[in-house]
DNA sequence: CGGTGTCATGACACCGGTGTCATTTAGTCG
DNA sequence: CGACTAAATGACACCGGTGTCATGACACCG
C-alpha cells in the first residue's frame, strides 16, 4: 500500500534531470543567456511543456535581489464605505493608468487598501517591504496632503493625487489651478460675464486652487469678479440630504440677485447634477436660461444628463501614467533631471458639450 | 580610498549577530515559536530594530511553500477604455468585499488587469504562478459567462460575477432572476398592475434571468403579463447616441399604448437616469404620472436623481467577500460542503426610495 | 553526588533558483 | 592531424530564511 504523495510543482532539477542537462542549462534556457545548443534548448523546452513547469520567483529573487513588484497603497478602493460614493469613484482611473505603465515595464502591481486607520497604513508599508517591492504608489481618492510614515522614504516612492505637506515626496496631482481657470473661461470665452462658482467646502485642497484659478481667468479676461457669485456649498463630510439643502439655498441666494449669475461652475459634477434636479424643479431650462460647467468628467453623469455636460477634465489616467514613470525611472536610478518640480501638476481639458450657451 | 558599498538590507544574520545569537534563535523571535529566554527575546528585538530589519518573505517561502498571496484577475480597473463606465464602475465594491475578507486573513492580493485580449490573461495568470499565488480571483466586470483558460484549473480558483461555460469552477454571481422578481414586485406591491420592463441587450445573460424573474413575480401575484410591456433597449456595445434614441423609441412606445404602464422597471440605473432626463423633457412627473423601478443601486445616481430612485441593489459587497471566503476555504482544504452549489447566486434588496408612487 | 528530564540554544542541511569559474566539446587553422 | 580558440555545458557555492536534530545548562530527584 503505496502512499500517494500530493505532487508539487516541478522544479528546475525536475526539468533538468529530465532533459539530461545540468540544472545551469535549464536556467540558460529560461533567461535566454547566450550560447545554448538548439537541439539541447528544444529538450529543455519541452521538459519544461511536459512538467507544467513554472519557475519560482521567490528562488530567482533570493539571489536576483529583484522581485518586479510595485507596492500600491490606496483608499480609492474602499473609500470610506460609509460615505457613498463620495467624489470617490472616478480614481479607479488613477489605477488604470498606472496599470497601462506597468504592463509595459513588465511589473507586477501588489494592490492593498489602507481603510482608515494610520497604523495599517505602517503596516502594509511593512509587508511590501517584506516582500521586497521595488517602489510605492500611494494613492489617494481625491487632491489632498498627507504626511506620510517614515517607512515610505525608505524605498522609491511617488504620491499620486496628494503631496506631503513637507514636499519631501515627489507627487503627481491635478493642476487645480489651471482646472479653475478653464472652467471660468469656459464660460468667459462664450461671453458670460457674470458667472456664478459653487465651490466645493473650503477645507478641501482643491477648492482653494480652483478658486484661484477661477480669479485669474477674471483677471486675464479683464472680467471684475463680484464676491457675491462665489459661494461655498456644504461642509466636509455632510450627510447627502444636507448636501443638496445647502446647495437649494446657494442657488436660491445667486438667482435672486438682483444680477443673477448667466452662468454656474460646479465644484464637481455630481454638485452639476444636483443643479440640474434643482433648476428643472423650478423651470429654469439649460442652457437658454442659465449655461452650467461641471468639474471632473464624470462621463456617466456628464453624457446622461441633459443636455450633456460642458465639464472640465481631471486627467486621472495620465496622471497614472505619469506616476508609475516617474517611479520606475527612479527605481532604474535614471539621473532624475532635477529641474523636474517634485510636486507635478497635471491639467487637464475642458470637454465642450451642450450646457453652456454661446452668447457672443 | 575605501569603496562605499551601498547598504542593502539587513538579514537574519546581521541580526544574530548584532544580537550575539544564532539565527535559528532570531528565527524563533521572528515566529514567536516555544521557548526563548526573555532576555534573549529582548536582544534579538532590539537588533532587529536597530537594524531596521524586514524578513524576507521570498526566503521563507522557499522553504515553506507558502506565500499569503493571492491573486486577482479582473477587468473591472481598466475595464474597456473605449466604453466610458459602461455598466461597470461599481464593481470596484466587488473588490472592496474581496479586500476586507483578504485582510481578516492575512492575505494579500496581487492585482492584475486583464485587459482585453485573453493571451493576457493566460500569461498574467502564469505570472501568478511564478510567484506561487494561493489562489485565483477572476473578477468580471459584469455578470457573464467565461471559457478560463487551463491554468485556472491548476489552482484554487473562485469565479466573481460570471461563471464558466461547463460549470466546473465554483462561481458567486449575482441572483438575476430574484432581482427581476423582486424589481416587478416592487411595482406590484405598490398596486400596479401595468408594469413596463426595459431591458438591457438581450445578449446580456442578466437580461434573460431577470426577464424570467420578472415574469415569475406577475404569477405569484396573478397579473398578466403583456408582452407588449416588455422592450429590450440597444444592442450590446451601442454607442450612447444609438443608446438613448432607442430609449426615447421604446419609451414612447410603451406610453402611447391604448393602457400604458403605470410603472416602469428598467435594466439598469443608467437607464433609468435617461429616462428620467426624457420624462421630464416631456413634462411626465415621477412619481405622480409614472413610477420608475432601477437597477443595480448605482447610489451616484439613485441618491442624486430627484426623486430618488427607489431600485435593486446588486450585492457586489457581499459577492466579493463570499467568493474570497470560499476561496480562503479551498485553499486551506476545508471539508467542502458539497452541498454547495458550484455557482452561489446572491440577491440584494430593494432599495425603496422615492420614485414608486402607492397606489394602493 | 550522579542520573535524568526539561529548557534554551546552536549546527547544519535544505528550499530553487543564479553567478562564478572550471571543464568538456566542437571548430578552425597551419 | 595536432594545437589552439571559442562554444557549450557542468560543478558548486550562495541568497535568507526554516526544519531537524544535537548539545549544553540546569533543576530535580533519589
Amino acid at each position: 500500500m503505496e502512499i500517494q504523495e500530493e505532487r508539487v510543482v516541478a522544479t528546475i532539477y525536475d526539468v533538468a534531470q529530465a532533459a539530461r542537462v545540468s540544472v545551469k542549462t535549464v536556467s540558460r534556457v529560461l533567461n535566454e543567456e547566450a550560447a545554448v545548443r538548439p537541439s539541447t534548448r528544444e529538450r529543455v523546452l519541452q521538459s519544461m511543456q511536459q512538467l507544467n513547469y513554472t519557475p519560482s520567483t521567490a528562488a530567482r529573487t533570493m539571489r536576483t535581489q529583484k522581485t518586479g513588484l510595485i507596492g500600491v497603497l490606496t483608499t480609492a478602493i474602499t473609500s470610506a464605505p460609509t460615505t457613498p460614493d463620495a467624489a470617490g469613484l472616478p480614481s479607479v482611473n488613477l489605477l488604470k493608468g498606472i496599470q497601462s505603465v506597468m504592463d509595459r515595464s513588465g511589473m507586477l502591481m501588489m494592490v492593498a487598501d489602507t481603510g482608515e486607520s494610520p497604523e495599517r497604513l505602517e503596516q502594509l508599508a511593512r509587508t511590501f517591504r517584506e516582500h521586497r517591492v521595488e517602489g510605492i504608489l500611494y494613492v489617494a481618492d481625491y487632491h489632498q496632503s498627507v504626511s506620510p510614515p517614515a517607512s515610505l522614504f525608505e524605498l522609491p516612492t511617488v504620491l499620486v493625487n496628494c503631496f506631503d505637506e513637507h514636499q519631501r515626496l515627489p507627487a503627481v496631482v491635478p493642476d487645480d489651478v489651471a482646472g479653475g481657470y478653464r472652467a471660468a473661461e469656459a464660460a468667459l470665452s462664450r461671453g458670460h460675464r457674470r458667472i456664478g462658482f459653487l465651490t466645493l467646502p473650503e477645507t478641501m485642497v482643491a477648492t482653494q486652487l480652483r478658486n484661484q484659478g477661477f480669479l485669474e481667468a477674471h483677471e486675464a479676461w479683464e472680467v471684475q469678479v463680484d464676491p457675491g457669485l462665489v459661494l461655498s456649498v456644504g461642509k466636509f463630510l455632510d450627510p447627502p440630504q444636507e448636501e443638496a439643502r445647502a446647495l437649494r439655498h446657494a442657488l436660491e441666494q445667486l438667482l435672486n440677485l438682483r444680477e443673477p449669475p448667466t452662468a454656474i461652475c460646479c465644484g464637481n459634477d455630481k454638485m452639476a447634477m444636483s443643479l440640474y434636479m434643482q433648476l428643472q424643479q423650478w423651470g429654469v431650462s439649460i442652457p437658454e436660461q442659465l449655461s452650467v460647467v461641471g468639474f471632473d468628467d464624470y462621463t456617466l453623469i456628464t453624457e446622461l444628463l441633459n443636455p450633456r455636460l460642458t465639464t472640465v477634465a481631471l486627467p486621472y489616467v495620465e496622471m497614472g501614467q505619469r506616476a508609475a514613470s516617474r517611479l520606475i525611472q527612479e527605481i532604474q536610478g535614471v539621473a532624475e533631471d532635477r529641474s523636474d518640480r517634485i510636486v507635478e501638476a497635471l491639467a487637464g481639458p475642458v470637454i465642450w458639450r451642450h450646457s453652456v450657451k454661446d452668447l457672443r
